[in-house]
DNA sequence: CATATTTATGCACACGTTAACAACGGAATT
DNA sequence: AATTCCGTTGTTAACGTGTGCATAAATATG
């Protein structure tokens, strides 16, 4: 089955298939009646053109890569989906999505302008910087998300993670919790770095003693938050936090379960907090506290830029940080100390 | 920065651009030494071939489509996830995974045999048919997951939702339920009817009272749940059932989490199940019991045929099950009921 | 030694599209 | 009447690659 082509369509309207282009794509040199009888046969023959060919006349893919880190560990799945969902709201018929993990990749040889018209790398590491730099090398129209890269003219969308963690380690440190620990994030990711920054800038900014033992290292998976949690718990009734600050909601919900079986109820014997605002987190027993990352409205904005820069050819360097947002919900309340204290002290000095 | 083509190969190695496209597609017409000679130029140059000119004269777009009912209402993040890991993982290298939703379009007229090698539908609902109709209809080599569709000869691989529900209420049955309702996923999804029926297979086969207000229509998101869960409360304690069976496991985290608001203790005096075997499924408090279906494995297989399919060119009608897996965990207990029962009948008559 | 066969390479065209340039008829300007 | 101009269409080449056929050289066969 022989699919229709701009001559086919040529012969039927006894022009040149060159006059068909032009007709199709709507070119002002065009007269009217010519061009709506080309595009009556053309609708007619159910014409669909041959993007492989525009392609290589017009040295355009219509490709979009959408690239993660990875697919394999530390990227959740709520975070994945909302990317993927911002991107494809932006773009939706224009480019083909194309969605990939860097780690996928021995080699980049693959990765060439001819291959991609533009490129939006959801960055969660340092070790995405050679593939940054090759993205560069090529010469491709690139946005990355969610990591902080300089050294790089590009436009670069990211949530203010160090914010975001400052606010909710402030929110404990108002709701009276001196003992705070924190479970990182994965190891080498910088919004593990920028988060545990946060942390230690609100516990400094209140002066409260910042121990090494409670700051364990997590990889951002479930798994992860219960078993660093079981190590918390480790540390017996007298040293024990008030209050853990989860790099992320999916750890919070490992937590979670690990100072649940442990006997401990939230949050009237432990406070958590978590960071994302995944899906579900409203919906945990307790509902978590948490801090609300722009996920979507990241890719959104990445995707519109990206596009934007495709079709004007403009090279901007410029950096945009989206506000995060302290999403208060059940999982935190004032310290049983605290609260011990404001009783023996009087009602007069609790706040 | 001109890009190296095999022609600028062809100068520098002294041979015709014909010899030069053989070598690197390693035709065996080729003299080893001239091949040898002209893989190390190319190399040297870091050639990459130009895919839009392969594309035009192979006539094959190495994009492979994973297609998906809808990104915007009823698609899971874990799911989603998970479906696009397991195909990616099969086509490393070889071909462009573009994602998309088949509501995301109004025609079908950009989705040709030129823009597709093949594709993958991830079908939810019945009302992807006319979407399928049109893959048919331009001789897409297609493989169908999720949902089975008769009428088409396409591979169809699914999982067996229907025995995995039975499987499910079964065990609640075994534990001593008797009331057990059910929230229903998303209206109109073939997932939803099928997880339906095997509620009903179970019921009926122990002769169990089908009654109509144990079944609530969800949408297999978290707040539907959590909705549907609260209209069941209203029944009252004396009609209340003891278990509830949740058409995914969204679902039975927005259920839990009404459950709890309403003084119940999760599994003392009501058991949940769900159906999805979620990431998190394992870490919720209880752990929630449920099916855990084969997600990644059906994207997997499926990228695996549609990769044959492709490459052979064979058309081969055939539909696979899946097994779903009965995950045990700690959201169901028996009744208190049951409990109550033998104990006042004695330990001889328990079980 | 003449002929057949194999091996290695090149020539020319094709794929479907766009675009620079030429060409043509008619209208407007000189 | 000759020239310029405008609006519309056609001619031709180009994008980078693969392939059928011709060809030349080398080798085997009789």
């Amino acid at each position: 089955m022989m699919s229709v082509t701009i001559k086919d369509i040529a012969k039927l309207a006894n022009v040149s298939h060159t006059t068909v282009s032009r007709a199709l794509n709507g070119s002002p040199l065009i007269n009217r009646e010519t061009k709506e009888k080309i595009q009556e046969i053309a609708r007619k023959l159910h014409y669909t053109p041959n993007f492989s060919a525009k392609s290589l006349v017009l040295d355009r893919s219509y490709n979009l890569g959408l690239f993660f880190s990875t697919l394999n560990e530390g990227t959740s799945a709520g975070f994945f989906f909302e990317s993927v969902r911002g991107v494809n709201s932006v773009i939706k018929g224009t480019y083909n999505l194309v969605v990939r993990g860097i780690d996928d990749y021995t080699d980049f040889k693959g990765i060439s302008r001819k291959s991609f018209d533009g490129l939006l790398v959801m960055s969660q590491s340092a070790k995405d910087d050679d593939f940054i730099r090759h993205v560069r090398d090529m010469q491709i129209p690139c946005v990355v998300l969610n990591r902080h890269v300089d050294s790089f003219d590009a436009v670069n969308i990211l949530s203010d993670d160090r914010q975001g963690a400052f606010q909710i380690v402030e929110y404990l440190i108002r709701e009276g919790h001196r003992r705070i620990a924190i479970i990182e994030g994965k190891a080498g990711f910088k919004s593990t770095q920028e988060r545990k920054k946060g942390y230690l800038d609100a516990m400094t900014k209140y002066k409260l003693p910042v121990r090494k033992d409670y700051q364990v290292q997590g990889s951002y998976d479930l798994e992860s938050g219960y078993h660093r949690m079981k190590e918390l718990l480790k540390l017996g009734a007298d040293e024990l936090p008030t209050a853990v600050f989860c790099s992320n909601d999916d750890m919070a919900v490992g937590a979670m379960k690990a100072a649940l079986e442990y006997g401990l109820t939230i949050p009237d014997d432990l406070s958590l907090a978590g960071f994302d605002d995944n899906l579900f987190s409203g919906y945990l027993s307790p509902a978590l506290t948490t801090v609300k990352r722009p996920v979507e409205q990241m890719s959104r904005k990445g995707a519109a830029v990206l596009v934007d820069l495709i079709e004007t050819k403009e090279q901007v360097k410029d950096t945009v940080y989206l506000r995060t947002e302290l999403m208060i919900r059940d999982s935190v309340s004032r310290p049983r100390e605290a609260l011990d204290k404001a009783k023996t002290a009087g009602p007069s000095s609790a706040d």
